[in-house]
DNA sequence: CCGTTGCGGTGAAAAAAATGCACCGCTAGG
DNA sequence: CCTAGCGGTGCATTTTTTTCACCGCAACGG
């Protein structure tokens, strides 16, 4: 679409921070994009951006342009889409940003699943924690969200929400494996391992562990769950997870989950959501719909 | 805004019927014209016109993209107003489409008083019956809709709504104008005006009637509620009108005017809305805003 | 039946707009 | 005090858009 070539070259300035950083990776000349922006500027009777000595960044007016930009965006994508609906060919493409929980099993099932039906869907799936995520929801770089204990979170929309109980997760010779459900203080009796402190996880068990006076002293820390898994299985140490992120049988493989007493650690809440006041292309609302449904069935 | 130029010549097509006529209002050559629409249409990888052979008309595609044509313009005029609004000049146009009831008192009043504090701020003010109101609210060619006895709405968003029982009016020499309250019986014996069927105060009488199987044999008819409260006083014919159409006192200059009883007539409603998902520029929100307290208060 | 009228579409010339290039002045940082 | 990186500008050049003149087509009227 030529004609909102523009509103293109303002958002990658404002992404670059100079015309000239910008204009590099647009391959057009500074000056051509100097001139873009001029004529838009005196256009729309009001300066957009700032001029620095080292650069540019959005005024007031520009932060506002900048949501209608984005806004208009993705509005032009959800009428393609509905076109290509319409035309019977339903492509689209679905962007998510999610927790590591979600990237072993609950993500791959379902796409797997919905791209038996419409194999002209395209998916981005992008790992982040908590705040990442939102951001990348706020300025439309993704469509949905789908994390683990999000913070009060004002700009996005709930569309589900299930309980997560926290799991230990082990070696199938660790002691603790033989029980059914399990104490935090047993658990802090052995040697842990835990995630990072932005991880929804390592909150939960922050805040239970400063209850109960308990010391948390982990013995690795790590921002990739699949390590931490990994980890647990070759020295016989406790990693945490959630169920979404289990194998569907609760001892597959070479490892086992046994369930915390949620009188010490509670559950913690897995959320789908999305931009609020945002009209979603029709593949990822469908896609959401999806997600919607299954959240429900599986973890009810 | 220049880069949204194509769009606006697909609006006056859409609108024109044909091409050469198009181009005419928009003062450019049919050709230039033609040759926008196809590399847009090549651009988006779909006709959006219809070619007859007297003109063109929108095929499927082209309905959903004046949709969203219109609602991208929308968008960019609140984008504008929320700017002027920065930079403090509060300019802005509401357009409101009402029931005629509105026009005498309580719209001269409302506009004044809003006016009074926000003096750029304009107004179109147009008559529509129910439908026809409707119509421009969904082709975004009006913001805000106060009518009377709304049809059933499905892309309305309800702001407020007020009842509003059935008055009769008359010359203060007239029999019934000793009554403080009429029922229906007494005024049919007496001959009547009345609007024409599109509208709402007719809608309530005729089924009031029905339901008591009076017959209702107007000797005026009119599309002017005007017309009909002056014929009124000149002939000491009854009409009907409703509260806020009324002056504030009941009694005032040459006309008298006297509830119905609700035991035969019930009370309409008096709706203010605007179109369903659609954000308002801040000048026509701030005065729906407006509006929503002194229907409340005056009419609780 | 054929001429007329109004329509969308096209090719080439003309006009307008956007771009690239070389260069300016400015400021922060070494 | 020099340098590197920035935004901005004048002018030649390229690209895009508009105009003009014209075509073929379908409906209407005598």
């Amino acid at each position: 679409m030529r004609h909102l070539q523009t509103y293109r070259y303002i958002d990658v300035v404002s992404k670059a921070g100079s015309i000239r950083k910008a204009a590099e990776a647009l391959s057009i000349t500074p000056s051509a994009l100097n001139r873009r922006i001029q004529t838009f500027e005196e256009e729309l009777g009001t300066p957009v951006f700032e001029r620095l000595p080292r650069g540019v960044r959005l005024n007031t007016v520009g932060e506002l342009l900048i949501q209608h930009i984005r806004s208009q965006m993705s509005d032009l994508d959800r009428l393609r889409s509905k076109i290509a609906d319409l035309e019977g060919i339903r492509r689209g493409h679905v962007s998510i940003a999610c927790s590591q929980a979600l990237l072993p099993y609950f993500l791959p099932r379902q796409i797997a699943l919905y791209r038996r039906a419409h194999p002209a869907v395209t998916f981005s799936i992008l790992p982040r924690d908590r705040t990442a995520a939102e951001q990348e929801l706020i300025d439309y770089s993704c469509d949905l969200l789908l994390v683990f204990e999000p913070l009060p979170l004002t700009e996005v929309q709930t569309l589900a929400v299930v309980r997560q109980a926290l799991h230990a997760v082990m070696a199938p010779q660790h002691p603790l494996a033989e029980r059914q459900r399990l104490r935090l203080r047993d658990c802090l009796r052995y040697p842990v391992s835990l995630p990072t402190a932005p991880y929804g996880v390592r909150q939960l068990l922050e805040r239970a562990a400063a209850r109960k006076a308990e010391p948390l002293e982990p013995v690795v820390e790590s921002d990739s769950f699949e390590f931490l898994r990994h980890y647990a299985a070759a020295e016989n140490l406790l990693a945490f997870q959630i169920p979404i992120g289990l194998p569907p049988s609760r001892s597959a493989g070479d490892l086992v989950s046994r369930p915390l007493d949620e009188r010490d650690v509670p559950c913690g809440v897995l959320l789908l959501g999305q931009l609020r006041h945002r009209a979603l292309p029709v593949a990822s609302a469908r896609f959401a719909d999806q997600l919607v449904t299954a959240l429900q069935t599986e973890f009810a």
